[in-house]
DNA sequence: CTCTGCATATCCCTTACATCA
DNA sequence: GATGATGTAAGGGATATGCAG
């Protein structure tokens, strides 16, 4: 059975290897069909489905029925799974691209993030310390008032403390804009709190004026925090490893590029 | 049982050619 | 019509496997 003249009965020795070099040297195929029928390759196609491979018998059957020589079907089956393995090839790499560029996609919004993050703590870190400036600076000027008073108007004051003793002296009681009463200043006394960070506790009850609680929990946050994001040296387990790599990558040679 | 040479199959890379834009 | 890219049949070397001697 011969299918659309593929090859001439001259070509069809019984030596697969003369037949082949009578081929090659009169450029495969004299009526110029070198490739295979449709209803050839349909046929082919239809075996490669349920086997890749030939036995040995399956392989000179059909290339009986096809009309071709069993080292033919053999190559054709040959390339076949050459050509579907580089295909299998083709979609796992798609694949793995398409989870990289999620990954990389992730991984630049949580930089973003991070940045944000770290510009609004450094924000905070500036408004508190403005903010600690300015009332130490209100508490020298309440002081320097009072002592000035007592010198000058001591027995005035104290006749007028005895007349109003319900009176509160405005310039040692504050009251902030929610309400929160606090009695601020002096650094050499009472308010001058004794914990560790020798931090005055009153001025943290200011700024975190809306908590009930000591904000500590919010001091220890922010302040690993803030070391933790902005110092290069604690970060380097992601930094170093990660975000460095990439960023190397990015600014000098993005190896992923290679593979556009 | 082990070794050796041969035949065969398969993989992998390459070549030659047809086809198409 | 020339040309480069692509697809495909086949060549050929390297290697694995099975078998007889």
């Amino acid at each position: 059975m011969r299918q659309g003249g593929e090859y001439s009965p001259a070509m069809m020795s019984s030596d697969p290897f003369l037949t082949m070099k009578k081929i090659k040297k009169s450029n495969h195929n004299k009526n110029n069909q070198r490739r295979f029928s449709d209803e050839q390759i349909k046929s082919l196609e239809m075996m490669f489905e349920s086997e890749t491979r030939l036995e040995p018998r399956k392989k000179v059957q059909l290339a009986r029925e096809l009309g071709l020589q069993p080292r033919q079907v053999a190559i054709w089956f040959q390339n076949k799974r050459a050509r579907w393995k580089s295909k299998q090839l083709e979609t796992e790499y798609n694949i793995l691209r398409q989870n990289y560029d999620n990954l990389a996609s992730q991984f630049e919004s949580l930089k973003k993030e991070k940045q944000a993050l770290v510009s609004e703590l450094q924000r905070l870190k500036e408004a508190m310390q403005k903010k600690t400036q300015d009332e130490e600076r209100q508490c020298c000027r309440d002081q320097a008032v009072v002592a000035l008073s007592s010198t000058d108007h001591e027995s005035e004051n104290e006749e007028n403390r005895r007349r109003e003793p319900e009176e509160v002296r405005p310039e040692m009681e504050m009251k902030d804009e929610k309400g929160h009463h606090g009695v601020m200043c002096d650094h050499n006394h009472d308010d001058y709190d004794d914990d560790d960070d020798g931090y005055n506790n009153n001025i943290k009850r200011e700024y975190f004026g809306g908590f009930e609680e000591e904000p500590d929990h919010l001091m220890n946050i922010v302040e690993p925090a803030d070391s933790c994001l902005t110092s290069s040296d604690d970060w380097r387990g992601f930094k170093s490893d990660t975000t460095t790599l990439l960023d190397q990558s990015s600014n000098n040679y993005p190896w992923w590029d290679f593979w556009s």
